[in-house]
RNA sequence: GCGGGUGUCGCCAAGAGGUUAAGGCCCCGGGUUGUGGUCCCGGUAUUCGUGGGUUCGAGUCCCAUCAUCCGCCCCA
């Protein structure tokens, strides 16, 4: 092999940046991870979905945002045969379509639905953060009620509580409608206008584009401005509609009385730009800087903002990686018996009908001695080991031997497939 | 796109310009071809992310580049 070889082979086994491989027992975790989460949503009546992991770009520039970081320069976008395809940065905008297309704005209301999969944006990979990441998510479309509101954020809350998440805080607000952030931002920009100068020039910026998005600039000079009293004062009268504000104040009695605990963040805006009324973030202090493990709120207008009837909805995501940093030990499953033969034919049969019994059973495959199998039985830590050989297929037998405490017994097929008899 | 840390075997890691690059774990083979995890013996880096440079001499110094980690931006 020549030394460019070399090199080239080098560079194709690196995995692209951002990336990640997951094996052994940590795919073991993401899995039981995974399957909790399934049974969670099934037993409150969400049914997954499943869509495609690219989508036609407009869709995310329509429904995630022109204005956002995410479209703007985050996604991954190819051609082919002139259309412009991207790789979801994000779940929502392609579950949204799905339920247009596929009819669901005529199912009974509400809709519930779940998803989880991979999700790419083009970013500096850092703690908590990849280009290929993976999300969970739930949707709940036809509702504009506090109570769906509750039931979301519930959903996320109970789920993190029973795997133990710790440090956990929920942040909430209001941010109301589009009408309630053109009055507010008109308010916003007249306190503002005259120290305008004092600010960071992306504040400058965003004072133009985006003037909420200048609440969540991480500038101490900045932060200290938006914390004077005058401000907080403004802040805080709730600049939203009658209606937004009964909304979120029923929202809150219904978390009250469930007693969950929340923080009501007025400085909580969302960088997407599909939300309405409710938004809220739930974040750990024990992640990095992006410390959020999942996020989420109202959304009552994308559905009909992408061409479908007018359907008010909420949902969140989780992001599994962030999620699977607080995750503590999970129990692996253990394996039961280790099957030690130079008879492979009665070997598979035994394995079967002991895996028929949800039983987990590895048989030696490698046609070495015994005593090199026993050391691989030792080293897989199985529970027993299963000696099968010649002599055994004969009388109808096998050799019973826990590998901790050395005991060995002869146990007939039958007896061992009756129970377990140790 | 910007800033900082780090790159020696699959993993952890010694090595501070000078003969053949420690050690531990894992892995493989043997002692023991029907009885293990202990133990004993043996094996596994012509090479220090890559490419240049300085030097009689470079894993050790310099430059560049790549990768990775952490942070900014933004977000799950």
């Amino acid at each position: 092999m020549t030394g460019t070889s070399q090199k080239s082979r080098r560079e194709l086994i690196q995995r692209p940046k951002g990336t990640q491989d997951l094996f052994g027992t940590e795919v073991e975790r993401w899995e039981s991870v995974e399957s909790l989460c399934r049974l969670h949503f099934q037993n409150a009546g969400y049914q997954e979905v499943r869509t495609p992991v690219f989508e036609h770009t407009e869709l995310f520039e329509r429904g995630v945002g022109e204005g956002t970081d995410i479209v703007n320069k985050e996604m991954y976008t190819f051609e082919k045969s002139e259309r412009r395809l991207s790789l979801r940065p994000e779940g929502t905008a392609g579950v949204v379509r799905a339920f247009i297309e596929q009819g669901m704005a005529r199912w009974p209301k509400p809709v519930k639905l779940y998803y989880m999969g991979p999700m790419f944006r083009y970013e500096r990979p850092q703690a908590g953060r990849q280009r290929q990441f993976h999300q969970v998510g739930l949707e709940l479309f036809g509702l504009d009620t506090p109570a769906a509101d509750a039931e979301a954020i519930l959903m996320a809350m109970r789920l993190f509580e029973q795997l133990g998440l710790p440090n956990l805080s929920l942040q909430i607000n209001n941010i109301g409608t589009a009408e309630c952030r053109e009055r507010f931002k008109a308010g916003f920009k007249a306190l503002l206008a005259p120290i305008l100068t004092q600010l960071c020039l992306d504040c400058q910026t965003r004072y133009g584009s985006n003037p909420l998005r200048m609440l969540d600039c991480k500038n101490p000079g900045c932060q200290a401005i938006y914390a004077q009293p005058d401000l907080q004062a403004f802040l805080q009268t709730d600049f939203t509609s009658e209606d937004c504000q009964a909304h979120f104040a029923e929202l809150l009695k219904l978390l009250d009385a469930l007693k969950v605990p929340y923080h009501r963040n007025f400085m909580l805006v969302r960088g997407l730009d599909y939300y309405t009324k409710t938004v809220f973030e739930i974040t750990s202090t024990n992640l990095g800087a992006q410390n959020a493990v999942c996020g989420g709120g109202r959304y009552n207008t994308l559905v009909e903002d992408l061409g479908g009837p007018e359907t008010p909805a909420i949902g969140w995501a989780l992001g599994m990686e962030r999620l699977m940093a607080l995750v503590g030990e999970l129990p692996v499953k253990p394996l039961d018996y280790y099957l030690v033969t130079d008879q492979h034919a009665a070997a598979f049969d035994l394995a079967e009908q002991l895996r028929a019994q949800d039983y987990k059973v590895e048989v030696d495959l490698s046609g070495k001695g015994f005593g090199k199998q026993l050391e691989r039985a030792a080293k897989l830590n199985a529970r027993q080991a299963l000696i099968l050989g010649s002599a055994e297929v004969h009388s109808g037998e096998v050799q019973l031997k826990n590998l901790a405490s050395k005991e060995q017994r002869v146990v007939p097929y039958a007896l061992l497939l009756q129970g377990n008899p140790e």
